[in-house]
DNA sequence: AAAAAAC
């Protein structure tokens, strides 16, 4: 075990710790050991860690320092040009990075501001021109900024690319190559992934020069502290799954990720409709609804908050005791990022899986990523005793849902609880699957994005063109 | 397959 010396030792400035201690901070987190040093020497670094690992104090205190040791020395500090520029793909983790940021440079002269999209822009616009050195940022209202000209990136000597792997999953790349096409190319680059993909990889290659590598806290050490559990429950179960997973625990601060934003939406109403104190957190909801949300999460104002992805990385809510996979995720890296939820800092936690057939082929990737079996095991009293009970009352239920619809009628699914059936499982389980009362369509022009299957078919193959074309550069 | 992100 590597000696760690305190915050310090480690050349901050007073300014700095001063904001430290004040936050209770003495020592830093194995990557913030690693990497300040590191970053104060101007190198790039290249890191992977997990959520909750400190990470962005590891690369926010060093750059605050920097800038901070750099303005000491500049001759006309009358300008004031961006210096650092740190990327997230998410507004909510910009919005929390920020939030870092202004804390520790909370002593010092060094402004900085949060920028990005569905928000009124005029706020980030009078930030921008009154002059700040640190700019947090999601891409695409930073290019608007930029398009714009109340933004100036060629004298940004700082890069942070924060969750990296994230940003070309969701397409970010042409818009990280514009971004980086407006910095200096003498300029110190930090990127941080959860994951080395061969995809990160070639990022790295472009984006930074002869880069430390810096990794710390295999997801395995996650695994350690939390206590999975996997579910068998039929998919039409699942809802009531939640509800009787939650009376269990009190209520109490938990996170329940659900694959879809409808689905998302849903469950919270359905929550709700049973008294649960819930609220959901997804792409269209308002940015105002999504940092409602979020807020009454952590006050403790709504004790569910039911997410898609939006959430499963990067947030900061402390010492969270439960997180719920309504779905298991179409990624395994997102199954690690949401159960890292929990279990944080040292605290033991919960991460319960609901698995129906629907579920099933992403159990595999999941137990190789993690390299750990997922032995998925009844909810007592509420699932059906064997499996295949389960795929004939699946049926049963297809079989009965279509005669519902022939027939038009809310009570024509009164057929397919059967007496008999009724014996071997708990009725809640036979209760009839209420679909939404909502037309899907309604639902579907409420987000505006009848178009997004085509698009998102093409974006395997278009980023795989792009990293091409960027690595021939 | 889905979600995320600029207007």
């Amino acid at each position: 075990m590597p000696t760690q010396l305190p915050f310090d030792q480690i050349g901050l400035s007073p300014d700095i710790l001063r904001a430290l201690k004040e936050q209770g901070y003495l020592h830093p987190t194995p990557i913030q050991a690693q990497a300040i040093p590191v970053v104060l020497q101007g190198r790039d670094v290249m890191g992977a860690a997990q959520t909750g690992t400190g990470k962005t104090a590891g690369f926010s205190l060093p750059i605050i320092q920097l800038l901070l040791a750099h303005a000491n020395a500049s001759a006309s500090p009358a300008r004031h040009p961006v210096r650092a520029l740190i990327l997230t793909p998410t507004r909510e983790l910009a919005d929390q990075v920020a939030d870092n940021v202004k804390a520790y440079s909370r002593y010092t002269p060094l402004r900085s501001v949060v920028i990005f999209g569905g928000v009124d822009i005029g706020p980030q616009t009078q930030m921008l021109r009154a002059g700040v050195e640190i700019v947090i940022a999601t891409p695409g209202r930073l290019l608007d900024h930029v398009q714009q000209k109340t933004l100036n990136l060629s004298q940004t000597q700082i890069l942070v690319l924060d969750e990296a792997d994230r940003m070309l999953d969701m397409g970010f790349l042409p818009d990280l190559q514009r971004i980086v096409n407006l910095l200096p190319t003498q300029r110190q680059s930090l990127l941080f992934s959860a994951t080395f993909s061969p995809e990160i990889k070639k990022l790295a290659a472009t984006f930074l020069k002869n880069p430390v590598t810096i990794e710390v806290a295999r997801s395995n050490a996650t695994a350690e502290r939390v206590t999975q559990i996997v579910y068998k429950v039929n998919e039409d179960a699942k809802q009531a799954a939640v509800a009787h997973l939650l009376r269990g625990r009190n209520l109490k601060q938990v996170l329940v990720f659900s694959n879809t934003k409808i689905g998302a939406s849903r469950l919270a109403r359905q929550l709700e409709q049973q008294g649960i104190k819930a609220s959901a957190i997804h792409g269209d909801k308002s940015q105002a609804e999504r940092i409602a949300a979020l807020e009454a999460f952590k006050n403790g104002a709504i004790d569910v908050l039911v997410a898609t992805d939006v959430a499963a990385r990067g947030l900061d809510i402390a010492e969270l005791p439960c997180v719920i996979n309504y779905d298991l995720p179409y990624n395994a890296e997102d199954y690690v990022h949401r159960i890292g939820r929990t279990g944080r800092a040292g605290a033991s936690g919960d991460a319960i899986s609901l698995y129906s057939d629907k579920d099933a082929r992403f159990l595999a990737d999941i137990e190789k990523l993690i390299k750990q079996k997922l032995s998925p095991v009844q909810l007592d009293g509420f699932v059906p005793k064997t499996i295949q009970d389960e795929e004939r009352i699946g049926n049963d239920r297809r079989v009965a849902g279509d005669r519902r619809n022939d027939r038009r009628a809310p009570g024509g699914s009164s057929g397919y609880g059967t007496s008999a059936r009724k014996e071997k499982v708990d009725p809640w389980f036979l209760k009839p699957y209420e679909p939404d009362q909502a037309p899907e369509t309604a639902r579907n022009s409420e987000t505006g994005k009848t178009s997004s299957a085509a698009v998102s078919a093409s974006k395997p193959q278009k980023k795989a063109a792009l990293l091409g074309g960027l690595v021939k550069r």
